[in-house]
DNA sequence: TGTTAACACGAAAACGTTTTCGTTAAGGAT
DNA sequence: ATCCTTAACGAAAACGTTTTCGTGTTAACA
């Protein structure tokens, strides 16, 4: 087992000094030709390679994006990262993951375990409690020590920062608008509670969408579940739940979700009832992930384009941590979502 | 913006020396406690963290791991990566992850940045051309550097390392059993091609399955699919492929799968065929993911417990990165798997 | 012969820690 | 008055780089 290889231990067994080793090994031209080849055969062979530690300490930066998201085990979530990863790869730069799992103890820790020196800078998505809570100074005091942040998709006005989110309300509005021209004059909507702020812009866009046509809101059509039932462990009560707003109003012909599951256990609730799809009730639901496109039938969706977001976040970052003088303006930049059609609407 | 503070900033401040800010931040007892007093409370007032970078440095540990997977957005990966997340989290460490994207150049590119002094160790699964291509070198190399490796799922004899894997042999066997025990007597597979070693050994436990009972492998029940039908965009050629399958062979009555969508795709065959699911047909698929539950009718599936695997490897790793003399002796942990039965089955 | 310039290289600082090994002064013992 | 112990602290090395600033040698030139 042979160890890594320093420059040291070059310099030692050359008999040069370890700078001529460094100067060597990069070409520069205060070291003879001659001695550059010998030093740099040698490292060829013992497969030398610089300490991105040491490099990282000299350098005050690591080239390291820290990401913390509230959930990995998630479409969403994943295909971000895979953004983030291309193009954070792409510009030379590793990618660290944590995960707050929701919880606002664990994304403060995550982000103090990191904030010391192991990244330049982070890509973020705020956990639900975090939000709940309101309480954001573990993100402005990380920007205070000049650590640059990059917030995507749940984001928040308390902190300025560069920003990527997807056009919650308008992509709703559009879906809801989808169910309208259709032919559908009951429309429920299943949303979160509103302290979600994506579920609370993607309520506004339904009612926006209903206003604009002349449509009356009705409450006994909105159906806000609480977040426990979201977990699969509740798949029960989510049904039930959804069946009780369906029973509550048989006139339902048309129902637009904030999420997938909501959509298809929506789906399924219909059938149970004896509804067909879409002629009786069309379906559309908020994210576009993995279960929409092999549902039975399919589900029409809107589309966030999530890796578009990982990669715009990156981008976004990399900028910063690279660019010559800091600039105290921040960007939001908005993802336009798209309505993939498929089988759930006419 | 106030900049991170250091040591020598606090020794400045307080005209002592760094090695008494050192020593009195770990209250040594070499310092008076008026000074630790003092010293302790200006760190705290300007919020002092160690740098770990210059730790990493100092100690020739980083208390990182570095992860190397395929794929990203998939639902086994993302939850091995919790589970590693989870125990390394526990027990002080963070977590890089790299993605090789199936390609063998990535791969090896994402470990070279890594291994170079960023991470202690690494835990990964080999990509798809990894395998293909037979090429082990960088795993090789890399544990003769002194850094140990862990693999996980597809794994490979000629690299000599602590692993993690599932019973393929015997969960797939359980599954046919299963089929034939339900009464199904024509049983068709549909595989990947033979270099995954998981899609050979799922195919091997097929074989032995039928072999017990005393039924004929034939070969027209057994359908290998080539691996770029496996992306989301050649549904409908996977789909024909299934659809031949089935047409070539009108008394399958029992299918078994080597993953989920194979599986998802042979009941929306299936159907389209005019099958019912599962009087006519019952299917059963590897890999518990979540299309399984939510497809209709909801798929019997081979569970693989990802997120324990992912424990597993860590708790593997990083014991091994603890342990004060290094144990030659590497260990195979086997995760078994359970069968769980949902409704495309009897 | 003396001055200068180019060349090839080395010493040392710096990044932020921790730790070992002094060093100084005070105080007690003899 | 001398010796020894102890308390409280500082200097310096080490981790592995890069880079700035010498420094010595040689060759060219007046």
């Amino acid at each position: 087992m042979k160890r890594k290889v320093t420059l040291k231990q070059i310099a030692k067994e050359l008999d040069v000094s370890i700078s001529t080793v460094s100067k060597a090994l990069r070409n520069s031209k205060e070291i003879s030709e001659d001695t550059c080849n010998k030093v740099q055969a040698f490292a060829k062979l013992y497969n030398y390679r610089p300490n991105n530690i040491a490099l990282s300490l000299k350098n005050r930066k690591t080239k390291t994006i820290g990401i913390i998201i509230p959930e990995i085990v998630h479409h969403f979530f994943s295909k971000v990262i895979r953004g983030i990863e291309l193009v954070a790869n792409k510009r030379g730069y590793n990618v660290i993951v944590g995960l707050s799992n929701e919880s606002f103890s664990k994304e403060v820790i995550n982000m103090e375990m990191l904030a010391n020196g192991s990244i330049d800078g982070f890509i973020l998505s705020i956990s639900k409690e975090t939000l709940l809570q309101q309480d954001y100074h573990h993100f402005n005091e990380t920007i205070n020590q000049g650590m640059p942040i990059v917030m995507f998709d749940r984001v928040v006005n308390e902190v300025n920062c560069d920003k990527v989110i997807v056009d919650d309300l308008l992509g709703s509005k559009n879906a809801v608008k989808k169910l309208i021209d259709n032919g559908c004059k009951n429309i429920a909507l299943i949303t979160t509670k509103d302290y979600v702020s994506v579920g609370r812009l993607r309520t506004q866009g339904y009612l926006e969408a209903l206003e604009e046509n002349k449509l009356e809101p009705q409450s006994n059509l909105i159906l806000k579940i609480v977040e426990e039932l979201d977990s699969e462990d509740h798949l029960e009560d989510l049904e039930a739940e959804i069946e009780g707003l369906f029973r509550g109003n048989s006139k339902i012909d048309g129902v637009f979700t904030v999420n997938e599951l909501y959509a298809l256990t929506a789906m399924k609730v219909a059938r149970k009832l004896g509804k067909n799809i879409p002629e009786d009730v069309q379906i559309i639901g908020f994210t576009d992930g993995v279960l929409s496109k092999h549902a039975t039938p399919s589900l029409t969706t809107v589309r966030q384009h999530a890796q578009q977001m990982g990669e715009k976040a990156a981008e976004l970052l990399i900028n910063r941590l690279e660019a010559e003088e800091d600039d105290e303006h921040y960007k939001t930049v908005v993802i336009e979502t798209k309505i993939i059609e498929r089988n759930s609407t006419k």
